[in-house]
DNA sequence: GATAACCCCGTATCTCAGTACAGAGTCAAG
DNA sequence: CTTGACTCTGTACTGAGATACGGGGTTATC
């Protein structure tokens, strides 16, 4: 397998050039080797990496929280603590899913509305979504 | 129903105040009633709408998103258009069901991999949630 | 009727997540 | 062996989404 510069990855993972370098200053992808001119060497599998953190971000996650889930898929810390933090955030995505699917439900819903009348009258999604049971401040 | 000064509202939805105002200026929500002396009146409606507009935040919705949903919730744009915004949207919100589930799925294995051994040595997270069948930068 | 705790508006400032840029070095094609 | 397209570092700037602040008016309580 061929090593990529960081244009070539950035390309690749379809990204600005300065992005791939601001994600190595985070921490949240590895500094790779670097050639004798002091040229960075990434291994193929950063575009995934690359992937995976736009991924996670269109879903809600904050870089910070982005590192900690690599952190865990790269088994850095202990495993207790791993354990414990990867079931909070299994919690966090069934909570997450949750919402969406409640969303998704009434947005059906008002486009099967749709399909008859030509006008919605009263506004079912705020309701259905904005119950509290869990607090997002937390 | 009594009426919410601002501080009120903002207390019982649990944000700052100043993000009251904001929301106003950008046309998330509504202008309020106001008194003789200036100071507004919220319904008590405001604060499922602001706890519709955090959670909507918290699984990636940006604002501009956001004050688009609430429009077709709001019944305001034209029939035509309200189904074709929430019919991309539906989409939208499936694809994403389908990355938390993959997420979900791999933290999963890993607590449970966790359970026996002391390592995890190779990470599956990246790879199973990687590849890449839709572009998010539409 | 004073005083603390609120509200108003306008503007400035902050954090997060990038992006851009300048000045200098490197690589590879002709 | 030069030329153009790349890379490096460091620092500055940007846009979204708030937050803070200053100077002033309002309201409820004592």
């Amino acid at each position: 397998m061929k090593t990529l510069t960081t244009g070539q990855l950035a390309r690749e993972a379809g990204v600005n050039i300065e992005t791939i370098r601001y994600y190595e200053r985070y921490g949240l992808i590895p500094e790779p080797p670097r050639r004798a001119s002091g040229y960075r060497e990434f291994p193929p599998e950063y575009i995934e990496r690359i992937h995976f953190i736009k991924r996670a971000q269109a879903l809600g996650f904050t870089l910070k929280e982005i590192s900690e889930l690599l952190a865990v898929a790269d088994g850095n810390p202990a495993c207790k603590d791993i354990r414990k933090f990867a079931e909070e955030k299994v919690k966090d995505i069934e909570t997450r899913i949750h919402y969406l699917q409640k969303m998704k439900a009434v947005l059906k819903d008002l486009i099967k509305k749709c399909l008859g009348k030509r006008k919605i009258s009263e506004c079912p999604i705020i309701e259905s979504l904005s119950q509290k049971r869990n607090r997002h401040k937390e």
